[in-house]
DNA sequence: AGCATCTTACTGACTGTTCAGTTATTTACT
DNA sequence: AGTAAATAACTGAACAGTCAGTAAGATGCT
């Protein structure tokens, strides 16, 4: 990942993987047919290894759903701003085009997941009275775009003028801040139905 | 771009380049020293016409601040939705951080200017009393995020469960309708019937 | 134990190909 | 004729992939 995140597939030269893994070039393919194949099995293991992570972020249900919520962001928050992360996420947008079956699998198995878990969460909100009724994995895939974008700009903050003056804490507030303000139950509930999201007129 | 955009910076061949250019491969080198510069080149080119694009979103700055929105977001969209725009950001995102000043141009004036657009009508809005008080330019942000994401996840649909069984349309008017819920006030005299008729204008 | 054979893991020099960049030549226009 | 623009054939470096060879241990035989 370092070498292969650094320069992307096709200008990543195999022996300064080997380099890198301690071994010579030749060993490589006594392990994988070809440059192709030890990609997409780097991207495989990777992701695997996010899965396992991202199960291990328990959500304390004893809270509430804006704790329990809380709790959540910072950790995904946390994973996101990696640098594993970023050089995933730029590989998966930048070369895993070339691989529909990889593409699909990541897309499924990282914000998938995500969204998930936090529509679960949403859910129990709604059924304490905490949020809001809405489409909650609408309202979850809203989470992941927020959070998913200030991460990629974060990895970059100091060419982004749009958060180079922020801390990843005062990101992180921020977002969930005006998540929370779109989702919470406020003190009189309003008329718009979470199933008048147009897709009605067409 | 059509080269480039479909196997990045490295895989390119010059030769396709020239091909699509109706051009041999030399005819390049009388215009552009390396293949780096005529990439570079190009996506400077390629910003340009964006904020060209950009300038032309006219604001019909009569109409309320919620139909200015809508009608920008509209506007946004389409120009996300194009292929034009998704090979830019794939590029922007996998290729640019090797030219760290072509970065900053690209996040200045894309993004930048689009951030600035939405704060602006958000500043109308909150002085009309259609939205709440808020840091406008921080909600600015979130919206860039929410529409980008999207935009990101829709251009590769049919592998991104997220989105898969959603319209463009769809997409559109349900990130409108959240993002108009966070920064909408409230307890007010709110027409409560067009709230979600951001899309179907036309 | 001593010795021989087999096996596994690895190496790195080599090969063939691809392709960025160059140059000698042709084309087209004034 | 002169010259600017374009070409197509060429060159050389980089590099993915190969393979003959090495080394270290395991197995088996006396």
């Amino acid at each position: 990942m370092d070498v292969f995140g650094e320069s992307g597939l096709a200008a990543a030269r195999l022996e300064d993987i080997a380099k890198r893994a301690g071994v010579s070039k030749g060993t490589i393919y006594l392990y994988f047919p070809n440059k192709e194949t030890l990609f997409c099995e780097m991207i495989r293991q990777l992701v695997g290894d996010t899965i396992i992570k991202a199960q291990e972020r328990a959500i304390a249900t004893s809270a509430s759903a804006m704790e329990q919520l809380a709790d959540y962001a910072h950790s995904v928050w946390q994973h996101i701003r990696t640098p594993m992360f970023e050089k995933l996420h730029r590989l998966s947008i930048g070369e895993l085009r070339n691989f529909p079956s990889l593409l699909e699998f990541f897309q499924r198995e990282v914000p998938g997941r995500n969204v998930q878990a936090i529509a679960g969460i949403l859910r129990h909100g709604i059924a304490t009275g905490e949020f809001r009724e809405m489409d909650e994995m609408e309202s979850a895939r809203m989470f992941q775009a927020l959070i998913l974008s200030h991460g990629i700009w974060c990895a970059q903050r100091e060419r982004n003028a749009l958060v180079a003056h922020l801390t990843d804490e005062e990101v992180l507030a921020q977002l969930l801040d005006f998540f929370l303000g779109a989702v919470r139950k406020d003190a009189d509930s309003r008329p718009a139905a979470p199933a008048s999201s147009a897709a009605n007129k067409a």
